[in-house]
DNA sequence: CGGTATCCAACGTGATACTG
DNA sequence: CAGTATCACGTTGGATACCG
């Protein structure tokens, strides 16, 4: 009996997100403040990125830094625990392209 | 720059349907029949099994073979592509397990 | 036994508006 | 600049019924 498959789903739990994946890759090139994080992602919502910023502290992921300043400065940065996802997150990168090259890309044309 | 963040949504793509990596990992020990597959898998349902395989099957991960018998019979087994997702499940297994015992698992009591 | 068709509820994402 | 609150919407999983 290899690990249970249980804790795939934990992890996915955690990675699931449509731009958590994203956001973490963003981030281990080092701490990114709120509006640099939207500006590297001009898709994301802001409302959306948000949530999603949310759902990653309280996994443990990121860590969220606050300066009290006017005006505003929020830092956003790995954990380290956050950074213990960083090869699982490049393997399933690099399985996603062997995975592209191999079938049609008919289902991931967006 | 590593491999690019899209390819990590190419996985997640593939395996975050809610069953999938489940399904993947029962499928790692051989082929099983339909009704088998539901009978390890008690809490999904029916049709629900069926949409997941069938995902399963336009990905190019697993195989549907098909008897023309009475009663009908039919297997799934994982193709040569499926099980090279093998040795990624297992590495996410091991991060969600590890995760759970870093983290206060109160967002997964299911 | 295994699959299809259809409908519905739940969830996640995105949109809009407003606050410190 | 960064965040909260609320609502609208599409996607997905699940329920029910029926077919080969």
């Amino acid at each position: 009996m290899t690990t249970k498959p249980i804790y795939i789903k934990t992890t996915l739990d955690v990675v699931c997100g449509k731009w958590k994946a994203v956001i973490l890759m963003e981030l281990v090139n080092g701490p990114l403040r709120f509006a640099e994080l939207k500006r590297k992602l001009p898709q994301i919502h802001h409302q959306t990125l948000i949530k999603q910023l949310k759902e990653l502290q309280e996994d443990g992921l990121i860590e969220r830094k606050s300066y009290a300043e006017i005006p505003p400065k929020v830092e956003y940065k790995l954990t380290s625990h956050g950074e213990s996802l960083h090869h699982l997150l490049h393997d399933m990168a690099a399985w996603g392209e062997y995975h592209l090259s191999v079938q049609k890309p008919d289902r991931y044309s967006s």
